[in-house]
DNA sequence: ATGCATGAGCG
DNA sequence: GCTCATGCATA
């Protein structure tokens, strides 16, 4: 399941940035701002993907969408984990407030009247002006 | 959605 | 070298 749940992460001695051995330790060492951390993300995972779905966009489109405007992109692979929490602690950290910004951004958009595959191309190129696009929503 | 591969970063 | 972040390929 979600690698920040399977907390005795490898043997390698680190947890959360904790060293132990066991996952007994881990759970006790585990700070207030940790564990507030795990379950912001947690929430904002589920929220981000709900947003996602009822925006009408696929994992795809997210990841290629990033990348113009936050200098950063990433494939359907790394999108889907991050809706699963499969990623490490720190990695659901970085992406978490670049997913964020995104969501705001496009929400603002799609308030202001701009289509859904007109903010798809975006990401990829330009191609048609025609907006009223369809965006394929596949699972 | 996920196993496997790879390149980057680090010690 | 090893770990980690990410992408590719896949049914």
């Amino acid at each position: 399941m979600a690698d920040i749940y399977a907390l005795p992460e490898p043997i390698n001695g680190e947890i959360f940035g904790h060293k132990l051995e066991d996952l007994e330790e881990a759970l006790k060492l585990l700070t207030e701002a940790d564990m507030k951390k795990l379950d912001e993300l947690e929430k904002f995972a589920m929220f981000f993907k709900n947003a996602r779905v009822n925006f009408g966009f696929t994992q795809l489109d997210v990841g290629h969408a990033l990348g113009p405007r936050y200098g950063a992109e990433f494939s359907q692979t790394t999108i889907s984990r991050f809706e699963a929490c499969n990623l490490s602690f720190k990695n659901m950290c970085k992406l978490q407030p670049i997913l964020e910004q995104w969501i705001c951004e496009t929400e603002k958009a799609l308030l202001n009247g701009t289509s859904v595959g007109a903010i798809v191309e975006l990401g990829t190129s330009r191609k048609s002006i025609t907006d009223d696009e369809d965006s394929p929503m596949k699972r």
